[in-house]
DNA sequence: GATGAAAGCTTGTCCTA
DNA sequence: TAGGACAAGCTTTCATC
């Protein structure tokens, strides 16, 4: 992939406020006709750059309103155990997000469940018993203050 | 907004992983015919279960391949200043994601920038300027270990 | 990067169960 | 109350400049 210039970064942020605008209205919006657009969304497809388009849910109204961020250690660094973990919570639909960071912790999860009882029981069956996993330590999302799909690109 | 029954769910599974499949691709997959299954589509929108549908950008590519978390305590947690705090944080396009927690914390940023000199420059010019901050614990992300855009429903 | 034309999609109306 | 058929008016997309 070449550079992105100007109109490949306009391109960017109108699909992610609304990745449904047509390409007639996403070519009116970045100075374009529509075919040079759609060629290059096509192209920022192809590199990558546009990974993919999701639909977001709320949460709440779905029926999962519980968010749950979970900072775990490990028992070991070792890169083995750490991406038979990653395999492992990858196949959970619960975990929305994993980081593995520098510091105290290895890993910081975001999990959603409908409630605490249903969060409890993910983390007594599911999470604490990966075998890598020592101690868990959790922070239960009050409020989301701010959930945002734009980079500051 | 009554409550959801499968064929409703079977939708929204369907544009969370894909929000761009045309209406009759989505019909025939889950099941109704192209008009019914719009009429659907419109309602979980207006009901605001769908909230809206977004591109997803890969920052590494996008040149903002930092990700920091950043813990949060408070001076106090009065709801004035949380507000006041909330309301500061969503104008900084680099603030992704912000929870308020439970716990030690008050809250937990998800932060992108292009590296860490930009996140630094973010810290001390912006996030420790807000009034209400008292101390920030900062973990740097090594690894995206998952990123999903489904809920779990 | 623009134009224009063919193919296909969206979406409204009306009909049926 | 919910799904289906159909058709007008769009959009997408490709060849060509």
């Amino acid at each position: 992939m070449p550079k992105l210039d100007d109109t490949d970064r306009r391109i960017i942020r109108a699909l992610q406020q609304n990745a449904r605008m047509s390409n007639l209205e996403l070519a009116a919006k970045v100075g374009l006709s529509p075919s040079p657009c759609l060629r290059r969304v096509r192209l920022l497809e192809e590199a990558g750059v546009i990974e993919r388009y999701v639909a977001i849910v709320n949460g709440e109204k779905a029926g999962v309103g519980l968010v749950v961020l979970a900072r775990v250690q490990f028992t070991t660094q070792s890169t083995d155990t750490t991406l038979q973990f990653l395999e492992t919570i990858r196949r959970y639909p619960e975990v929305t997000e994993c980081f593995l960071t520098t510091g105290e912790c290895d890993a910081v999860l975001k999990i959603v469940t409908a409630d605490l009882h249903e969060y409890w029981r993910f983390q007594a069956n599911r999470l604490t018993s990966i075998e890598t996993v020592k101690e868990v330590k959790t922070d239960v999302v009050m409020e989301v203050g701010k959930q945002s799909f734009e980079l500051p690109i």
